[in-house]
DNA sequence: AAGTTACTTAGAACGATTCTAATTATCCTT
DNA sequence: AAGGATAATTAGAATCGTTCTAAGTAACTT
């Protein structure tokens, strides 16, 4: 591993490192790789049964439930957003900002949509003594020419 | 019974027996008897266990996989729509014509949104090869002043 | 280093949903 | 109206994602 590398890598452990730390959390081996594979690679959208093989893939064991319990951590302290796309499976959004989603019914991927569709909260009329608390809109896609 | 109710009641009969029949679908007595809870009180969100339950209370035996089997039968006739609010719990729609829903966190109630917001499709760039199968929009609202 | 507290774990438990294979009802033909 | 073909219903088992439990282990504090 080439110099730069090496200290870019010891940045960015670093920076999970405090990460972990900011949401009130011990940064244990678990945490630190998991938050890793999930924030130093762009924007992502996992369930937790994924994220658990692709540990295991490298070579990196842990235990299912951690993995949960570590994404609803991350969730509760805002890192993550969990999205609802079938009954019976959550994913989990690694940007947490306001944005929507496009979800693939023939492949089942899960993308965001690029631009911000968030003016619908403007059109609200709410519950009196209620306030939003959050708005999940997912466009699902499906080809074309499918059969079905 | 009075004779209007009497006839009303044998008219609404029928009418659900066609609408069982243009489904596709034989008019049994369960799947008659569901038509008749989901279609002849206005627009309903449901769960297949609260569905279930229903019946039994009004003394009509019925199965939790037929209450299944039917709900998914006619989502496939567009006579419902599916809905998605929590992970690991279907909602079914009476109303599935294009419209959004209000989701209560506190209390577990869903509504429908008052009003046409469904203007986003028009502002969407698909995926090439592509077409709108569905558009959710979840609108999650709290109690103003919850602890949580 | 010791004690306190938090974290991880395997496996059991759970709740919603789907499957299975046997019984029963509806439909169609005569 | 009876018989045969087909579709629907059923109870219970099986499955899937997720949560729980309680015992062991690691991280922080002093």
């Amino acid at each position: 591993m080439r110099l730069e590398q090496s200290m870019k890598k010891a940045a960015e452990t670093d920076d999970i490192v405090k990460l972990v730390r900011k949401a009130g959390l011990r940064p244990t081996r678990q945490r630190l790789s998991l938050a890793s594979q999930l924030f130093l690679n762009g924007d992502r959208h996992v369930t937790a049964e994924q994220l658990h093989s692709e540990s295991l893939d490298q070579g990196f064991s842990i235990s299912l439930a951690t993995v949960y319990n570590t994404l609803h951590q991350f969730t509760t302290a805002g890192l993550l957003r969990e999205l609802v796309v079938d009954a019976g499976r959550s994913y989990f959004d690694t940007n947490s900002s306001a944005h929507h989603h496009l979800y693939c019914e023939d492949t089942g991927k899960l993308s965001d949509i690029p631009g911000d569709n968030a003016a619908i909260e403007n059109f609200l009329e709410l519950p009196d003594g209620t306030e939003v608390s959050r708005i999940d809109i997912i466009i699902r896609v499906k080809n074309s020419k499918a059969t079905a």
